[in-house]
DNA sequence: GTAGGGTTAG
């Protein structure tokens, strides 16, 4: 008995050698049956139970504790802390000062990252002036606290009661003074507010845990309001950035946590340079950069799209072995992604020794930010299958990649998933879904996510209007433009560009011009390319020519993109004098621009031209310019079937060409006249026929027709623009098969139906 | 006590 006895005071003694919840339970058991009162004892249990991250034992044992000893208060936060239940945790705290127990410098760490956590900045600067008043902020852990927690707030856009953080309250203020104003009081004013939870919802749940605190918030209001008035004007001005300098200027002792956070702090704050400078600083207190370091300052060179400095970061992470960090890992496939490096991106992340849900979110954003949208798919699909659960992040990374391919049914699949996982009401993926849904030929359920969502920003403004723009809705476009001018939201550059584009596919050129002036009479936005590229649009659509060229000409560098719209505009009003002039100015900046070469060489055709035509199809074949094939694809039963002109390779080739035989018949005897005059080539009209026969897009819709049910809605996607017969021929089709025919070209939409398009056949 | 990934664009 005797020797148990013993056992159990050097256990407790030293505490640490208790290596395992069962020793810990035994522990528990010998305490009851030889010392059942010892508080000493039972909060080094409660210690021992929380260093486990038992909390409901900590609790149980905590609950039977008449005075519990600072021990036991400790343990009991910062369990609470590690379980993410902060408010609790900061309860408990609360719970201790009133029981007049002096916190030690260990339980302010987590006390100040709750605070954090919670973005509560009035309970935080409150806990800071309980620091200074205890003397604990000379604490190196205290102060790295401290740092992180005003780095947060200035990330997150609070300004405190004070406007800034309580260092800032102290200054220019004998901290002794001000303390000694409060002398004889139990507590210090400021740690009242913490006492007081009257004003923090939040906290009032703590009160389950400490039923007997209470506090006057009176006083607590008062308090403010005379620190407010004091300080107000100065706290205006500076930021609480300001007060994470300070802080770490008034450190006595600083180590590579203490530079981190402030660098990270700087880095997230859009400080970069500031950030940049303190790595170098870093060197001169001889710490070295860390792999924290290194992922804080990877995303600016992402931002400043620099790969040369990202790769100088690359080459130090893998002579330091942080090259196999998930943070680094993740942080260079960012960056290279940003700086068009894909490739890279692919490369860290197939080496990477370790994934986990970050990694491959930034791999499966990479590829779809640089296009590679099947990839980014897959991956995506390959992180399922890696059992790693998408996050809120993955669904707007992954949306765009259906949207661009026109992928509906696994983009519904999609939005179901984000609706049982509870997702939709982040702003990020109801933006996402509205842009998809629309890109996918159905605005009338992007129209209702809109509507659904509880606030709107810029961008779901954008993703609803352009929707509109591109299935020639102007008018729905233009209304919504005025509602978000009228809840004062303020316009940005890419908004104008899609109220311009609906302007310019609905041929309304007065609003677009309307629009285009407003830019910059009411909100200072010089218009840029797309701008100019969606006026010149529409000018010429409407046939203004002359207008499109001056206003293009007016632009310092004009770039091929701009002219290639006029050019187009040309084709449709068979200008062939204008067009050359045009072709010529595409050339001069961009001579290998493959698209100017083919609507040059279809405008000499129009007109016969054919030995100009020939002499530009030659001249692109000695260069090695070769055509864009054209392809058209369309989704059924979740399985993509692309095709392309004339293909035949497609395993129902054989039912195509039959309908779309049977087709033709019934084509001309509606009234259907083909319309060779775009056929470039100098052959036989029977031939020419034969050549639109076999475009991507009537191949698509027929495979569609065959392959669906009667009725339903075919949903064809195109990489070029649409040519002027298929246009023709589908409305015709549309009527026979009685089928709505969505056709998304790279331009717009075009909506066939009962023998119309929605286009009003001008595009 | 410190770090990484997202939406709109002819």
């Amino acid at each position: 008995m005797t020797n148990t006895n013993s056992l159990l005071k050097v256990l407790l003694r030293s505490p640490d050698t208790v290596s395992s919840k069962y020793q810990a339970k035994q522990l528990h058991a010998q305490i009851l049956k030889f010392k059942p009162s010892s508080s000493t004892y039972l909060s080094t249990l409660i210690s021992i139970y929380a260093k486990f991250n038992l909390l409901h034992d900590s609790l149980l044992l905590f609950n039977t504790l008449h005075s519990p000893p600072i021990l036991a208060y400790k343990s009991i936060i910062r369990c609470y802390a590690a379980h993410n239940l902060l408010v609790q945790s900061l309860g408990c705290f609360v719970q201790m000062r009133a029981s007049g127990k002096c916190p030690d410098h260990n339980v302010f760490p987590s006390v100040v990252k709750s605070c954090a956590l919670l973005s509560d900045l009035k309970l935080g600067e409150s806990v800071h002036g309980c620091i200074i008043r205890l003397g604990m902020d000379f604490d190196l852990y205290t102060g790295n606290a401290l740092l992180n927690m005003y780095a947060k707030f200035q990330s997150l856009g609070k300004s405190g009661s004070q406007g800034n953080g309580m260092y800032k309250m102290f200054d220019g203020m004998s901290e002794r003074m001000f303390c000694s104003e409060v002398s004889g009081e139990l507590v210090h004013k400021s740690e009242k507010r913490i006492m007081s939870m009257d004003q923090n919802p939040s906290l009032n749940k703590a009160r389950s845990v400490s039923p007997q605190i209470n506090g006057s918030s009176e006083v607590i209001d008062r308090f403010y309001r005379e620190i407010h008035d004091s300080y107000g004007e100065k706290a205006e001005r500076s930021t609480t950035m300001d007060s994470v300098r300070k802080i770490f200027e008034m450190m006595p002792r600083r180590d590579v946590v203490s530079w981190n956070t402030v660098i990270t702090g700087n880095a997230q704050n859009g400080m970069y340079e500031e950030a940049l400078m303190m790595v170098r600083e870093m060197g001169n207190a001889d710490l070295k950069p860390d792999s924290f370091t290194l992922s804080s300052v990877l995303p600016i060179f992402a931002e400043y799209v620099n790969v040369s400095k990202g790769k100088e970061i690359h080459g130090y992470a893998i002579r330091n072995s942080f090259d196999e960090d998930v943070f680094i890992g993740s942080g260079l496939i960012d960056m290279y992604a940003k700086c068009s490096r894909v490739e890279d991106s692919l490369r860290v992340f197939r080496i990477l020794p370790q994934r986990d849900a970050i990694s491959w979110n930034s791999i499966v954003a990479g590829c779809v930010q640089n296009s590679l949208y099947d990839e980014g798919l897959r991956l995506f699909w390959q992180m399922v299958k890696a059992k790693v659960k998408p996050k809120q992040v993955s669904f707007s990374s992954i949306l765009p990649a259906c949207a661009q391919l026109t992928k509906l049914n696994l983009g519904k699949q999609l939005h179901g998933y984000i609706i049982r996982a509870g997702f939709d009401n982040n702003l990020f993926i109801s933006s996402s879904l509205v842009d998809m849904y629309t890109k996918c030929g159905n605005v009338k359920v992007a129209r209702r996510i809109f509507d659904k969502m509880e606030q709107h920003d810029m961008v779901s403004w954008t993703a609803i209007i352009m929707g509109y723009a591109l299935h020639g809705h102007a008018r729905d476009a233009i209304s919504l433009f005025e509602q978000m001018e009228i809840r004062g939201v303020r316009p940005n550059y890419v908004v104008f560009m899609a109220v311009l584009t609906a302007c310019s596919h609905a041929g309304l050129v007065d609003e677009a011009w309307k629009y285009f002036n407003s830019m910059t009479q009411n909100y200072g936005i010089a218009p840029g390319l797309e701008h100019v590229t969606a006026m010149a649009d529409g000018l010429g659509r409407a046939g203004k020519l002359d207008e499109a060229y001056k206003l293009i000409s007016s632009l310092d560098r004009p770039v091929g993109s701009v002219w290639s719209t006029l050019l187009a505009a040309c084709r449709v009003h068979k200008n062939i004098e204008l067009a050359e002039k045009v072709a010529k100015e595409i050339f001069e900046v961009d001579p290998e621009n493959v698209g100017a070469y083919i609507l040059l060489s279809n405008i000499y055709a129009a007109a016969r031209r054919w030995r100009d035509a020939s002499k530009l199809r030659l001249f692109m074949r000695d260069k090695g310019i070769k055509k864009t094939p054209a392809c058209s694809w369309i989704e059924v039963k979740n399985k993509m079937h692309a095709f392309t002109s004339g293909d035949k390779s497609h395993p129902n080739y054989d039912k195509v060409h039959e309908t779309l035989k049977v087709l033709l018949e019934k084509m001309e005897q509606e009234g259907y006249v083909p319309d060779t005059s775009e056929v470039f080539h100098d052959v036989e009209e029977e031939q020419k026929k034969q050549l639109l026969y076999g475009h991507s897009e009537r191949l698509a819709i027929a495979f569609g027709i065959i392959s669906t049910a009667a009725g339903t809605t075919i949903r064809v996607t195109k990489n070029i623009r649409v040519c002027t017969d298929c246009h023709t021929a589908t409305k015709f089709i549309s009527k026979i098969v009685e089928r709505e025919i969505i056709l998304r070209d790279n331009n717009r939409f075009h909506h066939f139906k009962g023998g119309n398009c929605s286009c009003g056949d001008y595009w």
